[in-house]
DNA sequence: CTGGATGCAAAGGGTTTGCACGTTT
DNA sequence: AAACGTGCAAACCCTTTGCATCCAG
């Protein structure tokens, strides 16, 4: 795959996962999708969702579930998970720059955090 | 499964995933652990990896990969992981105990930390 | 002797891929 | 027209599970 053409589907797939303040799963993306597109396939799902990684418009997330998630948000941020519900929620604390330098043993360029805890919606 | 007992297998798994500071997959216990006991089969090595888990003496990762790395060292700690060689080194950074507090929307009770970078072996 | 541990093989869940057809440029 | 995008289904990879047998307590 050379260049990237447009295409409709793509472009969903890209504005729902930037909508979605859920982190959403490809399953998630399919089943909002397949109302738009019923001829939709799973393996065009993660075909434009690995496309849009790579073109840096989106992260993939892998924490602790066996499946991936997605998000759009690709400004530095660090995530709040819950510890029951395994809600991801994105945080708005200002980045640590300093924090990489105190990694003395090898040269650290980047880091991420999850903190963890009881959401909001699971605390009752 | 209400009482582990005791198994040869299980031990051996545990001193492995102490013993090996590359936080090992099932398969690289698997084929190192076949050498002992011939017969020995990959749905053992996972179940005992899960008992191990359950039991705290061991912990599950998965950052970034397909599948699962353990980390027999169960004290906190950070994680350096090369972007070249996927390595994950331990990293014995003091833990940062006032982190949780500057989550102010969320009563965050623990959190991980990764820090990203080329690892000696790969920096030549 | 009872119930957990094991080996084997099959199934499972999430993701990727080959192919023929459709669409963008 | 050439090359990427899509749907479909099969394949893939890692992990889990059912079952008969083995072994620890």
């Amino acid at each position: 795959m050379d260049i990237y053409r447009n295409s409709k589907q793509r472009d969903r797939v890209l504005e729902i996962v930037r909508d979605a303040k859920i982190h959403p799963t490809a399953d998630w993306i399919y089943e909002k999708l397949k109302k738009e597109f019923p001829s939709l396939s799973m393996g065009n799902v993660y075909r434009n969702l690995n496309i849009l990684v790579d073109q840096k418009k989106i992260n993939k997330l892998h924490f602790g579930s066996t499946f991936d998630r997605f998000d759009g948000n690709i400004d530095r941020h660090y995530h709040f998970i819950c510890e029951k519900c395994k809600a991801i929620i994105d945080l708005d604390l200002p980045i640590d720059e300093k924090l990489n330098d105190r990694v003395i043993k090898y040269k650290a360029n980047s880091h991420k955090i999850q903190f963890y805890g009881i959401c909001d919606k699971c605390e009752k």
